[in-house]
DNA sequence: CTGGGGACGGGGCCC
DNA sequence: CGGGCCCCGTCCCCA
């Protein structure tokens, strides 16, 4: 199982090795879409369109990147400048409230699995124009197709380790790793975190009520990958 | 095996 | 229409 949604598989089955970038410019194939440039030092400088992609690929590519521009000195600033954290506390002054694994966006399934499958399906009375040339996903939009295909791209470039991501934002998440910037503080304990997931995620440790429950058994988890995880692990069903 | 943290990804929504 | 962000989620690692 992918990341997220059975879409990266068709590309990588594991998680890459960043130890092993070190002193590599592997980072190239990670997309046999775009190339990184690497500079004479061995840093990668900027990220090239592979001009041998297929015509109608390449129209989809060539719109111009809003990530930060590798051709110059990097401004670690303006990365992080664009309202990226203050204004987080907009949508997020109280700890979310996950729903069950089962449901999404007032939907219920039965299953992640029924959940992932529907999210691939398409509604049977609409019929998505836009195909994904290096999958089989297909969106409805034009915009939606181009946002799917930065994830075969990877357009935006850690400028300190070289690892590319599709969007910027998961490139300042990125480099947060790097700096050690930790914006997200847990509202009940002194712990930060650089990630606002592995917040929610922490926030859930602070709950009483596990709110994940085995069908099989009568355990309970407070996340819904341990849940995940004790399924796999054998909890067989109940008689 | 379990619990927790770190890192990361995609779709959808909002502006 | 596009960028930015949120939500939800996975995977990996470690104690």
């Amino acid at each position: 199982m992918p990341r997220s949604f059975l879409v990266k598989k068709y590309f990588r089955s594991k998680k890459p090795n960043y130890s092993e970038l070190e002193g590599h410019s592997d980072l190239l194939e990670r997309s046999p879409l775009a190339e990184l440039q690497i500079g004479p030092n061995g840093g990668s400088v900027g990220l090239v369109w592979n001009l041998n992609l297929p015509p109608d690929l390449l129209f989809w590519a060539s719109s111009p990147s809003p990530c930060p521009s590798p051709t110059g000195p990097l401004d670690l600033s303006s990365i992080f400048s664009s309202s990226s954290e203050g204004e987080d506390e907009r949508r997020t002054s109280e700890p979310s409230r996950p729903e069950p694994a089962g449901h999404y966006r007032n939907r219920s399934y039965s299953a992640p699995t029924a959940l992932s499958l529907h999210q691939l399906s398409r509604p049977p009375t609409l019929k998505p124009a836009f195909r994904c040339k290096h999958c089989p996903k297909e969106y409805g939009s034009l915009g939606a197709l181009k946002m799917h295909i930065r994830s075969h791209t990877l357009p935006c470039v850690c400028p300190t380790c070289g690892k590319a991501f599709s969007r910027p934002w998961l490139l300042r998440g990125h480099i947060r790793t790097h700096t050690g910037e930790r914006p997200f503080s847990c509202p009940h304990c002194e712990r930060a975190f650089a990630d606002r997931s592995n917040l929610r995620a922490h926030l859930q440790t602070h709950t009483v009520v596990k709110r994940y429950h085995c069908a099989a058994c009568p355990r309970s988890f407070g996340r819904i990958s341990l849940l995940h995880k004790h399924s796999l692990a054998g909890c067989s069903p109940a008689p």
